[in-house]
DNA sequence: TATTGACCTTAACTTTACTTGAGGTTTTAG
DNA sequence: CTAAAACCTCAAGTAAAGTTAAGGTCAATA
């Protein structure tokens, strides 16, 4: 009778700790990408008797969650103070996750909300040949150029 | 009586060419900027006797799409092809950026729709307390993973 | 006219997010 | 037991999107 790396064939016992090949297959990212954002900071492994990398199960939470955020855009730095928050100790519950969310959730939203301006000036205004960037909020949805301080960028100075 | 680059100071003449200087100050992007857009072709300029760049006033409007775009996280080899679509020859009037248009309507509605799904998978996945993957929705908004293949690459083998 | 400020080119450097390769160890399967 | 598959580290390479620097030219003005 041949034996599974951990635990026999056909072993989908939850408590067992994953192989980082297994994290790459399950989660769909190379093991290379995993070492880096072991690196980084994102995720967390221990070593096994011959230094290889073993990963908890909620493991796959993290990358779920790295991947979605870098889906939308946000870097990675980024991402990892928002996992930051996560309890390193325990397996993080449904509650830290939940309040994790919330950040995400507001960004998600203003994201959400910018494209969608976006879209609607595209619509209303990439027709109206005005020639002038002027008053054309095409260039500055919402409120993006307010992040850069003063001074009226588009606004021919003259 | 002094004599400003172009026709005098506090000219506004709107036939008259642009500097790289004022096409930065007026778009706000870097010279360095300007130069590495022309080198990848989303803008153009011809030369004047000293070599110097001349621009028409409509880089203005391409600068701004270039920038609207970026917001949104399409790359800029994506809008390039975008951009390509308007005419070389002559200065691309309201039907032509009005055709340009439908294309990054159409992208801008996906992302939104991609976002939305994913907030909304957020709220109701992330405090739901699976530890496994399988069936979550956060990892795979809308069709995401379809892209990479057949395989089921977040599905335990076993 | 002379000097500054704006411009030119080319090359190298930066950051982010990884991948690839080399050279060596561990684990698993037959 | 042995070969293959999986793993390890460290260094270097890649792509995108620019920025910075060096060395030189052009243009506007006091």
């Amino acid at each position: 009778m041949k034996k599974n790396r951990q635990g026999g064939k056909g072993c989908k016992d939850v408590t067992q700790p994953l192989t980082v090949g297994q994290v790459a297959k399950r989660s769909g990212v190379a093991v290379s990408a995993l070492h880096f954002y072991e690196q980084k900071g994102l995720i967390k492994s221990w070593r096994n008797q011959g230094n290889q990398r073993r990963y908890h199960r909620d493991v796959l939470r993290r990358i779920a969650v790295i991947k979605s955020a870098q889906q939308v855009g946000v870097p990675l730095s980024e991402i990892a103070d928002a996992l930051s928050s996560l309890p390193d100790s325990r397996a993080p519950n449904s509650g830290d996750w939940a309040k994790m969310s919330q950040a995400w959730l507001q960004d998600l939203n203003h994201r959400i909300e910018t494209l969608t301006k976006l879209r609607d000036n595209l619509s209303s205004c990439i027709g109206c040949g005005c020639l002038s960037l002027q008053n054309c909020r095409l260039r500055n949805p919402g409120d993006s150029l307010s992040e850069q301080g003063s001074g009226a960028r588009l606004i021919d100075p003259d």
